[in-house]
DNA sequence: CGTACTTTTGAATCGCATCAAATCTGGTGG
DNA sequence: CCACCAGATTTGATGCGATTCAAAAGTACG
């Protein structure tokens, strides 16, 4: 493909340079479909710019929002599928690398030290969502911000470089409720806000 | 290990014969745990009976379920870990099926059906965990049933065999408030009970 | 038959969603 | 540089739904 020189990134550094070379870059348009329900997986994802979303069509036609990808593999589970289970529709102008299944597959049967790095990412993801799982069953916003910082963060330390509109999201709640459970654990003194996208727990 | 005879089931059939008579069964009392934060992991569990939890402690020493397992793996994420990041304890005396890591490896490098079959199993479970997820991110009791049904049913049929109770946990609400939620569905025919652990969407 | 558990309903309170509006921010083009 | 615009941030008011505490009725099991 043309598209050289791809910027080496976290979730790409496991990925032998045999693979990389065979990856090709997908340009998607906001509104733009990488792929639809049904369709044969040919090849593993990896967003790289932009923002991805799974989506699904509920029996009354409303759309329901599986997974919203900002960066990194995204539909890993659908690998074996015999097709995908949700359309993968791009929100904004993106960029997604796209890794062949077949040359895929190969190496994961031919490398160990592949498969062990694949197997640590599917492990990380599952963790990842389990913690998820956890936070969004937590009854209120203060509980699942403070869950947020201490699982997510580091040190205590929260950095949300996209605003806390998106975090909102990621807590199952509405940004207006976020705000004001800042705001009143700032008030507290649980929480300091330092710069725009910095939250430190202090407790 | 004297435990022959270990009964077949869904989560195992995948498991290789070889990997079967290397696997102890390891029975829990009431709040046993099975292991501990930090202890290595040196085998793969498998809950056949009872139920397991996995906790975490916060700062404040408050206590945060990460799973509640009532059946098949659990866990699975650790198997590359270094140490378990949580402790696994019985909630009512339970009996889990323990394969060792060794061999489980060992199998998982020689054997590419098996490979696959892991592999698609945590597949499995990535797509169930970002249901829950996207499950958990919905705003009424009411939704998140439907949801649950239309997920987690077979045809718009729930089996809940576990009773409404701990389904409320699974829905992450009180257990009142799915019961009213229940009430309110039936009473507007949009669900319809059958039995005791028998719910109809009927829409 | 008694005990423990689930199921069910009630009442009071709290927190969040919703609708609305004002302010702030970064970025664009004149 | 400044005007302007789109989006994020923030605060307010209101209603609904869930939590909480409480209690009664049903059910399984020894």
């Amino acid at each position: 493909m043309s598209d050289l020189a791809i910027p080496l990134s976290p979730e790409l550094s496991f990925l032998p340079a045999k693979l990389v070379r065979q990856a090709y870059m997908i340009g998607l348009d906001s509104g733009e479909a990488l792929f639809r329900r049904g369709d044969m997986p040919v090849a593993i994802h990896c967003l790289r710019a932009g923002e991805v979303r799974l989506v699904r069509y509920s029996r009354d036609g409303r759309e329901v929002v599986l997974q919203r990808s900002r960066g990194g593999f995204f539909a890993e589970a659908s690998i074996d599928a015999a097709g995908y289970h949700c359309d993968a529709v791009a929100a904004v102008p993106s960029r997604v690398l796209a890794v062949p299944l077949v040359p895929f597959k190969a190496e994961m049967d031919a490398n160990a030290d592949f498969r062990r790095a694949w197997g640590a990412h599917l492990a990380a993801e599952l963790r990842h969502l389990r913690n998820r799982c956890e936070r969004l069953a937590l009854p209120t916003a203060r509980e699942r911000l403070i869950h947020y910082i201490d699982s997510e963060g580091q040190d205590g330390v929260l950095h949300c470089d996209q605003g806390l509109k998106s975090l909102a999201v990621e807590l199952g709640i509405t940004h207006e409720a976020l705000y004001r459970t800042v705001a009143k654990l700032e008030r507290e003194g649980c929480v300091a806000r330092e710069g725009r996208g910095l939250l430190r727990l202090l407790r």
